[in-house]
DNA sequence: ATTGTAATGGTCTAGGAAGGTCAAAAAAGT
DNA sequence: ACTTTTTTGACCTTCCTAGACCATTACAAT
């Protein structure tokens, strides 16, 4: 339970509905309110700046802001980040508005792919997306190539590193907009 | 950090998002900029130029400018170049628009697979591909998330396996035209 | 012709400046 | 108590920069 001052009068609210409002228990929260912040007031939702110097301004370790993107601007999130090392290296951080339709069809075949398919319904699953007009017919075939790549039959469940790169495949997707 | 007046509202900055906007982070991206311009500027996207002036125009050292052309404009990105030196000498810089003949360059591609080659390479092939509109941003994108899933370095040479799928992969793409 | 020399460009390596990864410790929920 | 989330820190990879030293060329002096 959390004690929120708000115009005067003291409210007191659950922790439920507070999460996602403005209250951050935690540094992670706060970096994160902080980003989205930055992002809503940029014209294009697109958000250059360096780890170290996000890191010193909330007087935490560089590999906080790591945390801090892999649990909430991820691709499921909506979001696209993007890097480069080095000197002049930079965290490129992007809020993807997407088309909502086919954004619930990547995510429910993401969804699929938790539980242990086989390779054919694998690749029913890529066949759907291209029904859909969600991938082209090349890209399909491609995805199809890398899924069965050095496979013989068909009907065996899908290893767990085939499965890993569909997903990567199609997180492509989902951050193309 | 920087506040900037936007519309009305007051929205903050960070300096480095500043920066990103409108200069390069660091040098080698600059004289990366640089050249392609004058090339884009050039009939024959070809140049002529010294390497001695170039570095004093951006006050580096000489092998600043070997630097950025043996990461930005290689024959795999695309490029050649070619050089003199003493008295009189040069570098000459070409860009090489070889969107013709795709199947033969995709044959090229699956040429250089024969040999070992490292992740890095392989991105490098796929990129090209993508330079030159034979596969679409989409379709670069989707075979590097397929060729480097479950990879942490990006410098070790490509498993067979992984060349074997690029290679499905491509072969695709000569069947579609 | 031969040789010397200055003017270029090339190579290689060390060092520094980012960002990334991983796992253990700490804190917060349940 | 147990589980999940957060926080840290040690160590790694990538990218960039500078500089020492090497190779080639044109031109001048012999």
């Amino acid at each position: 339970m959390v004690v929120v001052f708000l115009s005067g009068g003291i409210i007191i609210v659950k922790d439920s509905q507070i999460k996602g409002v403005s209250v951050m228990g935690n540094l992670a929260n706060a970096i994160e309110v902080y980003i989205k912040r930055l992002l809503a007031a940029s014209p294009n939702a697109t958000l250059l700046l360096q780890r170290k110097e996000l890191a010193e301004r909330f007087q935490c370790v560089p590999s906080q802001i790591n945390y801090v993107l892999a649990t909430r601007f991820t691709a499921g999130h909506g979001y696209l980040v993007e890097s480069r090392r080095g000197e002049g290296g930079y965290l490129r951080i992007k809020r993807l508005d997407l088309n909502k339709e086919r954004v619930n069809q990547l995510l429910s075949v993401l969804n699929d792919l938790k539980r242990k398919i086989t390779v054919n319904e694998a690749l029913g699953l890529i066949d759907r997306l291209a029904d859909a007009r969600i991938v082209t017919r090349r890209e399909n075939e491609i995805m199809k190539a890398a899924l069965t790549q050095g496979l013989r039959a068909q009907n065996q469940l899908l290893s767990n590193n085939k499965r890993e790169m569909l997903v990567e495949m199609l997180e492509v997707l989902l951050k193309d907009s």
